[in-house]
DNA sequence: CGACCCCGATCCACCGCCTCG
DNA sequence: TCGAGGCGGTGGATCGGGGTC
């Protein structure tokens, strides 16, 4: 800053301002002198004394329970992208759902003085958010919602309900459900609104059916493994993650069923690799990126103190080889 | 900190000096009631503060292409289990493999003091690493490997061969590559060490049989579409990556033929969900999670001026149904 | 012609921590 | 163990010069 302001031949200060999004009380020829010698110095301000100074390290924090999860990376990408145009870096945290490290990897955020946080990996049986709530760090849910927080997230409860209505026009009258980890909302309310469509269709899904063995692919072998031990098999599964559907698809393969023959199959989130399995699985997709940006323009809002609402993206039913190609036993094929 | 030494009642060096790791020139007694007293309030360091006058942000970026490959955000999570057992954090930044995108990119982390990078996503036709070295900051690469540069990644020329001899000693004469992106040295090196090994069998790859899209599921299938247009048709295919060989299996799929019966697929990586595809993937495993711990170490060890050597990590080879299943037309079965 | 005002630039104290003397 | 200075920006307070009535 020194060494601009020299060139340019002005204050130090006045190079500050000048260098300032929209500089005040500055002559345009002297801002542009000072950005010209910024420029040609190739001058990077430094981020720790601004921080220090104006309270603000422009950084902020994203908790997820593991990066490697498809839905959440693709998320990611989107709160990236938004970050990075409003001038912030993210620092993601991997909260491996445990919530000991959950805690540790926010007071690493807190200490790094970040401006707020996106919870992406909330649990309806922690505390991350009350606390963050209580120490007055700003935050937004992503992905998964919990009551009484702000929050940008699939409406999953139709989202389970579509599968549903999908697998019912079809004609299935039995199915299971890979359902996911039960203290999240995803697993939760996209198992709720799939059971209540099959309710309502007067064919409630008993409890036995309904496998909450956790996300991901082990997590939905687990969760096919323990639905191929009940008997009488139904004719559809639904999971409610696209990762934690292709496990199901090696538990369902090993126990000598193929999906999209004899056993239809319904994922959640629509990722990228859906569409190229070798049955094209049908899927429940979810608008992530849109989700990243979002959530990342409310963290901006609450940061500048505005109140944000919490907002629920509109699932959408990809019909895919996955239910479409597979025979339902005793009953007419739809017309 | 003020608030810490009146605590302690101490003067507020002596008790900056209580709390660094290994306190010097104080007494244990003042030490323990300055920790004491830390702990009572919540005290958190202001790391910009810190920063600003050490110089040290502790703060490492990573470079990756897109954060949504698998096989990345894997070795990402080593990275950042590494950084965060060290006390530092990393920010990671998508370069989505656009050199100007990249450099920016970079100019973000610098202005952010970040002590140093590792680089995930080195390209050889770009120069972020000459960039890096000029500048003086330490840095490391990942994954994928630059003459000159130090780098942990896995042998992958010695990985192509791995498949190569898998699918020789199968029976196979014929066979396509996935090429990936030809300007990295996984696409490079994986192809390399693949044809060389049928080379040396005599049975050369023709350049029209290898497929150089790039990575990832839509990369993949593009592959496989071209590689469906040469004919005669080859009895097996390498995608260098898993989640191409998942987009080679779509589009081998729509041209007709089935992966593990008629055609026989190695992947690379082995991902978790290699194994649970309808027909299991033979992939070329990589330990990634290895791989980003050590990075880590390594650009520690940069950081803290010693000399650091490029590390190969071994693959190994992954057989299941996607080879094994698959019949060798004119030829016999290996004994 | 003098008093006043306003704009552009400058001055300086300070953010919180670290470390030398 | 204490005291003080400074890391590098920031922004409120202040100053000065030129135009205006």
């Amino acid at each position: 800053m020194q060494d601009v302001a020299r060139l340019a031949g002005v204050h130090p200060s006045t190079a500050s301002r000048s260098l300032a999004e929209s500089p005040v009380r500055i002559s345009a020829a002297t801002v542009a002198r000072v950005r010209a010698a910024a420029r040609d110095l190739g001058y990077r301000p430094n981020a720790s004394a601004a921080a220090l100074r104006t309270g603000s390290s422009r950084l902020i924090g994203v908790l997820v329970h593991r990066l490697t999860d498809l839905a959440l990376s693709t998320m990611y990408a989107g709160v990236d992208a938004a970050a990075t145009a409003a001038g912030y870096s993210a620092v993601v945290a991997n909260g491996l759902d445990d919530p000991a490290v959950r805690h540790e990897r926010v007071d690493a955020l807190l200490a790094r003085g970040i401006d707020g946080v996106i919870l992406a990996d909330a649990r309806l049986d922690d505390t991350v958010a009350e606390r963050l709530e209580r120490l007055g760090v700003p935050y937004v849910l992503a992905m998964r919602t919990l009551p009484g927080h702000a929050s940008v997230s699939t409406n999953d409860v139709e989202g389970g309900r579509l599968a549903a209505r999908h697998l019912l026009e079809l004609g299935h009258r039995t199915a299971a459900v890979a359902a996911g980890d039960a203290l999240t909302s995803t697993g939760r309310d996209r198992t709720a609104g799939f059971r209540q469509a099959f309710a309502d269709a007067g064919l409630p899904i008993p409890d036995r059916y309904v496998a909450s063995t956790g996300f991901g692919v082990a997590a939905g072998h687990r969760a096919g493994e323990l639905i191929c031990r009940q008997g009488p098999a139904p004719s559809a599964v639904f999971a409610v993650d696209d990762l934690t559907a292709v496990g199901v698809i090696g538990a369902l393969r090993d126990a000598g069923r193929t999906v999209g023959t004899d056993v239809a199959l319904v994922g959640y989130n629509d990722v990228e690799l859906a569409a190229e399995l070798p049955v094209p699985l049908t899927s429940v997709r979810s608008d992530r990126d849109q989700m990243g940006r979002l959530a990342m323009q409310l963290l901006l809002d609450r940061i500048a103190g505005r109140p944000v609402p919490s907002t629920l993206l509109p699932p959408l039913l990809v019909p895919r080889a996955s239910t479409l190609g597979a025979s339902v036993p005793g009953a007419s094929p739809p017309a």
